[in-house]
DNA sequence: CCTGAAATTGCTACGGT
DNA sequence: ACCGTAGCAATTTCAGG
């Protein structure tokens, strides 16, 4: 790994690798890593550690399977607000809602655009009747429920 | 955790603690998991075996923090298609594009729509112009670019 | 479903090239 | 920037209540 003066960050092959490895599992061991690359585990360890301390490496998370838990239904709602002012105490509200899982502030059509995770097409209606509809300074929503999902993955570094 | 006859599952309060620490972080330790809920490691260890082979745990990953990256633009684009039979070669052409990280096939307006990873707006730019709107089948687009993501996580179990 | 102990594996610090 | 060693901590297996 390579820091240029404009903090930008270059990174070699084995540093790739390592990336690679470690973003479709977390837990993959450094010893293993270094078999696949041929240098020792302390090697793999510190570039890590260097990795990390770039802020290359962000979080290791456990993602839940929620169609096992009975969440099966994915949809996308474009939020128009009546004044962009509004957007703050928006979000505020959201963060009460746990079925919201993204919000983004966005240009174009819509103010807010968000993510919903839900059981069925009964509990989205009663998050969007219910609490998001309720939420002081929205006008209108339009919403986009997912049939599958054919694309989920991360870019490769 | 218990399973009934209908294929749905029961988590109980110890189950819902690891999934939860897993999640935050999925590199958090069984001991540590263990001094909280006051059973043995091994008890979390088995616990944790069942929740993988009940499918709830799913990846535990390692997330990039792109933005280091250089990575500063996120859009979703909806897509209309002519007609629906182009679907699945619009999806295959779509994973030869490495920005493309998530897609959807959607009710409503769109047909398919799609969340894209780039550097910057000339990025994305080139990204709908000479990877996406080349794409056969496809009518238009329309994009949503993100300014802000004010909400990031997953729901409690 | 839990425990405790033993075996295994992996992490991390240190000294050196 | 990398290596080897060695001590330590954690995971995982096993026998048993």
């Amino acid at each position: 790994m390579r820091v240029s003066n404009l903090h930008t960050v270059e990174l070699d092959g084995i540093d790739k690798i390592i990336l690679e490895a470690l973003m479709e599992n977390s837990k993959t061991s450094i010893s293993k890593i270094a078999k696949q690359v041929g240098v020792s585990s302390t090697a793999i360890h510190q570039r890590i550690k260097k990795l990390e301390n770039a802020n290359i490496i962000g979080d290791t998370v456990t993602l839940l399977n929620y169609k096992a838990l009975g969440y099966k239904t994915t949809a996308y709602v474009g939020v128009f607000l009546e004044k962009s002012v509004y957007y703050k105490d928006a979000i505020n509200d959201m963060l009460k809602i746990p079925e919201i899982i993204e919000a983004y502030f966005t240009t174009g059509n819509y103010t807010i655009f968000i993510k919903i995770l839900c059981k069925d097409n009964d509990h989205l209606m009663s998050v969007l009747r219910n609490g998001i509809q309720e939420i002081k300074g929205i006008e209108r929503t339009e919403t986009i429920i997912s049939l599958e999902q054919s694309i989920s993955r991360q870019i490769k570094p």
